[in-house]
DNA sequence: ATATGACCGTTTGAGGAAAATGGTCAACCA
DNA sequence: TGGTTGACCATTTTCCTCAAACGGTCATAT
């Protein structure tokens, strides 16, 4: 068996279970049947093998959003699919939302610097989409990282904030009407 | 001398200074050269004495972003200014600046719940202006609420959070260049 | 050569005493 | 007698302490 891979799965299930401060490094040592000091072999402390599991979850979200698109759509269709599915992982994958919960709750610092990469990763994947369907000739060329991260902001204050301070969650319905007609739009050739 | 303003007085220097938790109501009293108990004949306890304060900032908040917009400007030039105005405000204002440091770092409820109310007022401001415009024929009918809803968000993420994930801060003509082609383009009849 | 867990220095948090705080109200004027 | 006050009260917050728990190491075992 691959003593790696043992332990990056103890990790990944306690990480989820847990959350990072609450694993602790012997119980990953008793998850994946090891002893703590081999989990020292494989990564040099507790941070990185975090940030190894986040990469997992970074990688899996970057296949469902691509899973998402449909060749030859719109972009702003395969935009929409894809930001709401990335942003729906953060309640449907279990480390994500644990993490985002840890954040609001402990303020752990090295949970804070995490989530800060995977929405540094949102938007640079975004920026990479739009990029792309500039060279198309779908949409005419702008400021991409400033269009990228207007993107990600807009979707993530609709999905995630709104419902915080309304009693009724955004219908998707609303949120297409709404970015289909103003940024959508602008963005066009 | 009207106690009550006194009082107002007192209150506003202190949350101000300290903060709303380590402002005291003797704290406030003494300034104020008051006994304790004449406070509570004017503030049935210490968070409305507080929510009379914010509501004293929201007013000239309301009225700096009225002062900026010039009568017969277009919309976008004076929406513009005026969200530009209130998101300073944030760093403008010593009460403001202040209570944004406190809901960071102590996250204490009364100064959430004051600064989610302040955030509503903004929205339902910018909601207002756009209900003028439309009506002015100017913009087209739109979902307002949510319009104004996008705005403050896209306004309070370039202005605000920009900043704490890139060295250097976001130019307003960037901002400008971006928001004009984009949002404000789409919403013109 | 590789894996291990007893061990180390440091951090954390439970527990409890002491100080401080928001709010009350009987006494006190003007 | 209506308005003011600060001593007072119950509760919360702060501070301190110390044992338990933690991340990380390394001599030893395999």
């Amino acid at each position: 068996m691959d003593r790696r891979q043992e332990i990056l799965e103890a990790a990944a299930k306690s990480f989820s279970l847990f959350g990072y401060k609450a694993t602790t490094m012997d119980q990953v040592a008793k998850i994946a049947n090891v002893g703590k000091g081999t989990i020292y072999t494989f990564f040099s402390n507790k941070e990185e093998l975090f940030n190894a599991i986040v990469l997992k979850l970074i990688n899996e979200m970057r296949a469902e959003a691509d899973a998402v698109a449909i060749e030859g759509a719109p972009f702003e269709q395969n935009a929409h699919a894809r930001l709401m599915r990335m942003l729906k992982f953060r309640e449907t994958h279990q480390l994500y939302a644990k993490l985002i919960d840890e954040e609001k709750e402990l303020r752990t610092p090295a949970v804070s610097e995490v989530l800060q990469a995977i929405e540094n990763e949102i938007v640079s994947y975004v920026k990479e989409k739009i990029e792309k369907a500039i060279a198309k000739g779908e949409l005419k060329p702008c400021d991409t990282e400033l269009v990228a991260y207007l993107l990600f902001k807009a979707y993530l204050s609709l999905v995630a904030d709104w419902g915080k301070t309304h009693d009724v969650e955004l219908a998707e319905e609303r949120i297409v009407a709404l970015l289909s007609g103003t940024i959508f739009k602008s963005l066009l050739l």
